[in-house]
DNA sequence: CCATCGCATTGACCTTTGTCAAAGGCGCGG
DNA sequence: CCGCGCCTTTGACAAAGGTCAATGCGATGG
């Protein structure tokens, strides 16, 4: 966590320009994008692309780099093109909780709005699509189509947002892991059962994200291997054996 | 609970129509309307506010009613004009949690998705202006200036709603009950200290809110009088004796 | 004005999860 | 390929909060 935080600040000090691309190179970047049709820029049309592209740069991020930190002034919005990213809030005493994690063609930051409400912090290798948040406010407000998708998307967030309230508030341990993994899996592995896939978090994130103990998230996946419902295979990989069984868990101790 | 669900459900037969006014009533009730300034109507001028309220209809509900359930498809959204309202959702097995709470002038219902994530229920007797979801949705993606506040609202929202989870996920039991005082004195009492607040909630909402027992708010709620934090009067009475040591209270046991 | 009903409080006890500490093992760098 | 560091697992114990049950009390209606 010391060092997550080091490598924050020199990221911070690097300044985001660093990766970006010549002017030249710029115009066609949209063209070439793997998120565009995903991404809150989707129903633009070539010149507006070209208009919002001019303020924007493209960022490269290392895993444990903070993009930018709960209570900073709200200067830069972006969309991921590449990489998972957490979204998290802290007590004045430490204790983490992570509020969001964010993929390919979410958008982060907060538009209309002076303060930044939580950190982002880069997961895994990451890339962005970075905006000044002033310029992209205007933008938006002349552009109504990407409003529109801002507040889809911003809805969407919000639905399930609400849904992780019921977990973090009302459901046991065994639940929360449980559908923990179903929502990892569904998000990484769309053709479900039998088939391994690497967690982009470690054990404390997991924590981070449910509401608990380090110690408890690693109990419950020994108690879950030992019944047989998952596999684990390295400290990133998991293999669910019986999605029924996990997700009879995720609802019911 | 049983009660609640009565409640609900009778209104739910009744219709929200029951309180609608004559069309020509219509018309003007905008220009009377007491959180018009607030709301995200605010900035329609005339002809788009009559536009719009010739779609909605005015409509009344007791405390315990509900006016929307969870997994129902989507096909009203409605302002708040008056009293206190909560948004839930619950497990299979009926463990519930209430994932916000709204005040007249907020805006409820799920537009631009299919279905409503959580249910909505009147704390108090309340009041909203109602509209079939299908035509608001329509209505606003020809207005921008609707859509932007409404994008404003769910962004504030959001972030609302983020700083809940901090206390969902890594608050105790003390620092959730004097972080929930704090919250509704601010809301309900803006000069603070001294004043007694009548809370819209009873215990058993608060620890649906708090992610806890009704036992535990109860103690915890006992232990602060006996510090000689609080004041209890009633049931719903509240008074702050020493906000500065329960601000404390909130970010460290 | 009093009886009653339902919410709230209080108490005793138990379960779950957190805390602290030590050992294990994955993976990186030498 | 090996050793070391860090993440993870495991264990023993403590504590917070939940459960169950009984009592208290405020507000409503007769």
């Amino acid at each position: 966590m010391d060092m997550q935080f080091d490598l924050a600040q020199s990221a911070r000090r690097e300044s985001p320009a660093a990766n970006s691309c010549p002017a030249s190179a710029r115009v066609s970047a949209c063209a070439q994008c793997q998120v565009r049709s995903h991404a809150i820029c989707a129903d633009l049309d070539g010149a507006e692309l070209d208009a919002l592209n001019r303020t924007g740069r493209r960022v490269s991020l290392r895993a444990g780099q903070t993009v930018m930190w709960e209570g900073d002034d709200s200067t830069i919005v972006a969309n991921v093109i590449e990489g998972t990213l957490k979204l998290s809030t802290s007590t004045g005493d430490g204790r983490e909780q992570i509020v969001g994690v964010v993929y390919p063609s979410d958008f982060i930051g907060r538009p209309f709005g002076a303060r930044t409400p939580h950190s982002v912090t880069a997961l895994t290798d990451a890339r962005l699509c970075l905006f000044p948040r002033g310029a992209f406010d205007g933008f938006a407000r002349e552009h109504p189509q990407l409003e529109h998708r801002l507040l889809q998307r911003t809805l969407d967030d919000l639905d399930r947002t609400r849904a992780w309230m019921l977990l973090l508030g009302r459901k046991t341990a065994r639940e929360k892991v449980a559908s923990f993994l179903i929502d990892m899996t569904r998000r990484l592995d769309p053709d479900g059962e039998g088939v391994q896939i690497d967690l982009p978090l470690s054990r404390q994130q997991m924590a981070d994200i449910l509401g608990l103990t380090i110690e408890t998230v690693s109990r419950q996946m020994t108690e879950m291997k030992r019944l047989g419902i998952i596999e684990l295979a390295g400290r990133r990989g998991v293999c669910i054996l019986d999605e029924d069984r996990l997700e009879a868990m995720a609802e019911a101790a």
